[in-house]
DNA sequence: GCCCCACCTGTTACACTATAACATAGCGAA
DNA sequence: TTCGCTATGTTATAGTGTAACAGGTGGGGC
């Protein structure tokens, strides 16, 4: 994954530099969401502790080079699960374990170009974030 | 509007009360996204001002009413424009006039319904933002 | 009438998220 | 070397959202 990265942005000439790979490091480490302010405390615990400002500006780079997403509903920060192709943001959101699982689906994609292209909207940047249950905490509160 | 919210809210046994309602007032004054700061202010022009989680408990209220709607990536509220039938929130957000249209295309909802349960995941609440540019700010854009 | 309960609101303080403004440092090319 | 671009550091502050607890209001049952 951070081969992936560093092969990635060699490609585009762009510099996956120290800081930057640190704070991909952490977010990769968490296989799930992660604030900013986590992202700090996480790479101050040997070192000193970084300005939020830094790690903004780190996170600001990750997501233009497409390995880094941010979820909107949740004020926090994923690694993008496959970043060789292009895809916008869709995730799953299981409000019981906190899992989350990234969508992308061309279908829905398709579905929401349609639909803009209907209202004479241009689409950038499409953001679906589904709130719900995964499968083991459906299984799990079915009986309710 | 205001009307048709108190009607839902007799229908439904729950309190439209003073504050609630001048919150949701300030809200569609507004025909856009409006933030939870601005709306304090707006409510303290005349009287006194309240403290942020006066509002923030009756944005709680009017978003559980289906009467608002908050937009993730703005960090904003907007109301409902069509409170009557229930759906999820879509939104088409242009980034060149700030113009925010509601979508509510049932074929995106079904799309994310399939590829969700195609995941195992029980949908709960969908969530999308589509930023873009609107049809006249693109014809404006266009010769770029 | 009176009490009790449920809900709504007020008050104070604070936590969390993100950016502005300006200074410094590294690195490659003319 | 000097310039220009990018990345980073430093300090301060703006913006968004909640916690915890107290007080007030209104309606239903006795």
């Amino acid at each position: 994954m951070l081969s992936e990265a560093e092969r990635r942005c060699a490609e585009r000439q762009v510099r996956l530099t120290p800081q930057r790979r640190r704070v991909l490091e952490v977010i990769a480490d968490r296989h799930g969401a992660i604030g900013a302010y986590e992202i700090i405390a996480r790479l101050g615990e040997g070192r000193s502790r970084p300005a939020p400002i830094s790690v903004y500006r780190a996170l600001d780079f990750l997501m233009a080079q497409g390995l880094v997403h941010r979820l909107a509903s949740l004020n926090a920060f994923i690694a993008c699960s496959g970043p060789d192709r292009a895809h916008g943001a869709q995730f799953l959101i299981c409000r019981g374990c906190g899992v989350i699982g990234e969508l992308n689906d061309a279908s829905v994609e398709a579905a929401i170009g349609r639909a803009a292209a209907a209202a004479g909207f241009a689409v950038a940047a499409p953001l679906v974030e589904v709130t719900g249950l995964c499968r083991s905490c459906r299984t799990s509160d079915a009986p309710a």
